[in-house]
DNA sequence: TTGTATGCGTTATCAA
DNA sequence: TTGATAACGCATACAA
């Protein structure tokens, strides 16, 4: 009758249980879980059979308050989709190791006064430190610089240059698209993007531009398509093109949904991609790249590296302290059929 | 020079530094900042200055050692894109009130090892709930009976009848956008969804089905079109809908990826949407429905609530006891220009 | 090699 | 109305 352990309601097993199973006191308990050296290996191997019999699971919460560190970091995010973050977030995770540090989703949806709240909680739960995902790649308002844990701008760099922010290189994404249209012997190529107040879709028209420049070439049409991050854009400023310039050889998306647009006026024009026009996005959303007609090339972020070394930098300013800055993280392409 | 307070140094002030500069004991301090009654008002009032001043805020992991309350839960998915689950961690969040619960998310990439690390971690950081969202639709195993603390799954049900499972009612789902179709004078309606072997699949259909059957109907070609829930489905199932049945007036399918792919070859073989054949999506995946030409009109799920919905469960459960079964959350009919 | 005592930052129970 | 003091669960310096 002794052969049903106390497994079924493990509610609250502390230490003080695991040590009075093992027959020895809390301290020696705690050495022994611990691998402390000064414990002799018979008890060591008794306290932690005890432990495993009442499946004992350490306290973070008391352990953190020793400790003055709570294993935990916060990411505070206004990306509403979760597009940008859930990438930047895995990267994170398994940068930690998932036992060594859990983290915080917060989503602020774009509101600075949620902002707020979440950071109140977020320190209140004493955080070691802080991940600050924006809403668009461009600079947005730092948290500040009187705050106890470090804090890592991932995505959009924060406006303040003492701050770290980790940020795409956008300009070498577009020299990437390019550079790669170009080597497949396209020489007529047109660029559509999104908002041209996004410092991203400037970025990535100055890449491609640059690239061109270096081959002696110029835009088709000789004007970068700013206007919106869409499909009707990708749509409507393909028409424009191709009345402009119907020598087109290659189109340039800033974004894989303004690139699903291009396919689709060039589908309706009966224009065969990537016979006679070839076509590259940004982004690589899977959804919408890889289910394409045909599936679509494009530059991926790599986000979850980004996420990785947020981890990292976060990791090394916990113990030592954080240099402000921006750092660049490359992309890279994703070749499919459309290119 | 006193005008300077510590507030750009601010780690680590505790109650014992806000009762210093209030002049009164810890004791009396803690009772001024929680609102308790026993406390004369000017020295209350002293107390909460020193504390704004020192910006002082409580250590969270020192009152959950005493409340055995961490006020925080695990969100531990699976659903890789975080596509299901970020509608349902918003919902959570808000349910819960940001400055009170906290969560901590965790992807297990549909590795049952990892979830087993994750599980543990949470429970280590004594999580005073957990909410498990699975990858599909379909009942997944449960994580047990024994765990000490509630457990709510949220859109995958537990496999275990027991436990407490949250789930969208997808024949109601089949059922309204059939019963929308109806309404709109269709009837030579087909269905084109996923995988059969989802159990969202069958239900979507059963619901539509039902729908048809009360007024007569049949659905044309007298057949569900099953395959994978992907465009390229949505574009071949299509094509084959249109030979069989050439006058197929609607086409509800199972999930907006096909229901793109739907489009596409509709256009491809000029036809009107909505003129000539009414498309109605399933999953309100904004990205896809709101780009779609047209505008697609599609079910939403309702995710949001439903992670409203598991908050408040797992909210009661915390204290009071969980009853197991599967609630059911209803869908709704979002309408744009494709029917 | 083991155990006792102290403290991490709070809250709660008492006396004063 | 206020202030010692004892928890909460654990880790560690120190004593045995």
């Amino acid at each position: 009758m002794e052969s049903e352990p106390a497994q079924s309601a493990n509610r609250a097993v502390t230490l003080r249980d695991v040590a009075k199973l093992a027959g020895v006191s809390i301290a020696t308990a705690s050495k022994a879980l611990n691998n402390q050296p000064q414990v002799r290996a018979e008890t060591r191997a008794r306290v932690i059979r005890a432990a495993e019999q009442l499946s004992f699971s350490p306290n973070t919460l008391a352990q953190g308050l020793i400790t003055q560190r709570s294993g935990t970091v916060g990411l505070l995010t206004s990306d509403l989709e979760g597009r940008f973050s859930i990438p930047i977030l895995m990267g994170a995770e398994d940068a930690f190791g998932s036992d060594q540090t859990s983290v915080f989703l917060c989503d602020a949806r774009g509101d600075a006064v949620r902002e707020k709240h979440h950071l109140r909680a977020l320190l209140s739960r004493r955080v070691d430190g802080l991940i600050v995902v924006g809403a668009r790649p461009d600079a947005r308002a730092s948290l500040g610089r009187d705050l106890p844990v470090p804090v890592i701008y991932a995505y959009s760099p924060s406006a303040d240059p003492d701050d770290l922010s980790l940020v795409t290189d956008n300009v070498g994404g577009g020299r990437l698209a390019v550079d790669h249209l170009i080597r497949h012997g396209r020489r007529r190529i047109a660029h559509i993007t999104g908002d041209e107040t996004y410092g991203a879709a400037q970025d990535r028209a100055r890449g491609a531009l640059e690239r061109l420049g270096e081959e002696g070439l110029a835009l088709a049409g000789e004007q970068v398509w700013f206007g919106s991050w869409s499909e009707a854009w990708g749509r409507g400023a393909t028409r424009m093109v191709l009345q402009r310039t119907p020598d087109v050889d290659a189109i340039f998306a800033g974004s894989d949904e303004i690139a699903r647009g291009v396919l689709d006026t060039l589908h309706q024009e009966n224009l065969d991609v990537p016979g006679k026009v070839a076509v590259i996005g940004f982004d690589n959303w899977n959804i919408l790249a890889a289910n394409a007609r045909p599936p679509l090339s494009t530059v991926d972020m790599n986000l979850e590296q980004l996420g990785r070394l947020a981890a990292q930098r976060l990791f090394a300013a916990i113990d030592g302290t954080l240099e402000g800055g921006v750092e660049t993280v490359g992309c890279r392409l994703v070749i499919r059929e459309s290119s």
